[in-house]
DNA sequence: ATAACTACTTTATCAGACGTAGTACTTCTG
DNA sequence: CAGAAGTACTACGTCTGATAAAGTAGTTAT
């Protein structure tokens, strides 16, 4: 059976791939201000962007594995007595490394791009 | 055997993930001035973003070939008499317009990924 | 009670990027 | 004049990150 796959956009006014480079970006920079996890940075992310883009669940969650296997983010469950268990994720030092050098790519980014752009 | 994929951004200032959703962009852009083939937009990327991002060759021609079947571009053969013949591509009415919603959408991208990014 | 919300996990699939290698023709260089 | 370098692609296979689909498990609102 074919899974039948969504057109680009379909589900906000931005592709995903074209963020598809800036989702560690954006995971990383709301850990830079606090340790969170899967749901709240959703809602964050969501929220920041204003519903023009939505991390999917599982892009999140495979993105936190990623990152914890590079060693960019740790885990560790919450003390929560009732609902479901969340895990955390503290960003590391290498974490804070990797976003400090995700944010120069960004100008470069931009200045490429912007090239290509007609205004 | 396995195959050693290059890390992030060893071949120049910007890893692919990141231009991965602009690499159409990039080429319709240069259609959009006049006809060209792949060796030749592919220098002029080069030089465009003055080695900070390189676009692969492979990268390159099945973009062609991805943009064509989307009907974004059309390819005929060059008429040089010496040489290897080239493909030429020039682009569609759609490709224009796609080429169009891409540079809204940079807009949207650079409004929601600045707020991610520590100044 | 049952729907909606919170908080994830598993599995499988896909598109686009990339490494490797090869073809083919031309021009430069010692 | 031979070999290297440049031009202009094509084929094949593999990898990553995103995604659909579906399920688990507990809580809160109606």
């Amino acid at each position: 059976m074919r899974t039948v796959y969504r057109e680009k956009g379909d589900d906000g006014l931005i592709g995903s791939d074209v963020m598809r480079g800036y989702n560690d970006l954006m995971i990383l920079s709301l850990l830079m201000e606090q340790d969170s996890y899967g749901y709240e940075i959703s809602k964050q992310i969501r929220q920041i962007c204003s519903d023009k883009y939505v991390m999917k669940e599982t892009t999140l969650y495979s993105a936190f594995t990623r990152l914890e296997k590079a060693g960019y983010i740790e885990g560790y469950f919450g003390t929560e007595t009732n609902g479901k268990q969340r895990t955390y994720y503290r960003i590391t030092p290498e974490g804070s490394s990797y976003y400090q050098e995700k944010c120069r790519e960004w100008q470069l980014v931009k200045e490429v791009v912007e090239k290509f752009v007609k205004e």
